[in-house]
DNA sequence: CTTGACCTTCCCATGATGGGAAGCCCCATA
DNA sequence: TATGGGGCTTCCCATCATGGGAAGGTCAAG
């Protein structure tokens, strides 16, 4: 099959199939004499591999590694939980630190009457602050 | 003072205060008879409201509108709320986000035995998955 | 006057993706 | 068979916010 069908059946587009290849997250496809990339059913299967890793946020490095422990037939499941259990964590970590900005937030604009008075402490508070401590 | 001075004293790299000049979100400050750029202590005071701003998970054009709505003295203090809230919004809607996927992958860890064995569902899983509905 | 810290501009890199141009290729239909 | 349209190819550019670093000028203290 072509890259357009690839694409379809995989959810990734062919820009991003041809850029996985140039990577080398993915392996370069047969072609046929005009040069066209030919895929079979594996490279699919492959391509929604990655898909998924990267609906539930992997970065292509660490997607990379997954398909490496996925094509390890012999390495041991505690390396793949090891992996996805701290990517649980940075995840989660990065929620939070969404969740601190947003209550902060809401919090300052619990104080903003919101009306057609100019006076407002949540620019105000922008104003006020002193550098405060940047996330690591 | 230098630009180091107001780097120190708002928390802001030199690299970014002289970023934000060229994109117009401050404005260019005097300069000294070597092209120094001399600042004043209100031109600390803007990059702070920018850091905070920043802080708070704004994106720079929302800093832009922000600041334009911090200098005009006639402005309802509804527009600042409506802005804000609609940012509380986007950071709340992206903290679900990473945490569905901190949930999906934390459930896919549960039934993965983390020993020795081989045998793993979280790979499992990713191979298995069919085109899933991309996020907006 | 030298030295070292600071400043200037300019270019490049990141991560993941999309947009679009220029040019070939393939197939169906007129 | 010719033509048109859609798919494929490569290549370059843009995004968003930030950092790195080179090459060279400046300033202040010793």
């Amino acid at each position: 099959m072509n890259i357009g069908e690839a694409s379809t059946l995989s959810g990734v587009s062919a820009k991003m199939i041809r850029y996985y290849e140039s990577i080398g997250l993915i392996e370069p496809p047969a072609r046929t004499a005009s040069q066209y990339r030919v895929y079979a059913d594996d490279d699919v299967h492959t391509l929604r591999f990655v898909r998924r890793s990267r609906d539930l946020g992997f970065s292509l490095e660490e997607t990379r590694e997954l398909l490496a422990l996925w094509h390890d037939k012999s390495r041991a499941s505690a390396d793949v939980k090891k992996l996805a259990m701290a990517h649980v964590r940075d995840l989660e970590a990065k929620a939070a630190e969404l969740s601190a900005m947003a209550d902060t937030l809401r919090h300052l604009a619990t104080h903003c009457h919101g009306d057609h008075r100019p006076d407002c402490p949540i620019l105000s508070d922008f104003a006020a602050g002193a550098p405060t401590q940047r996330k690591a």
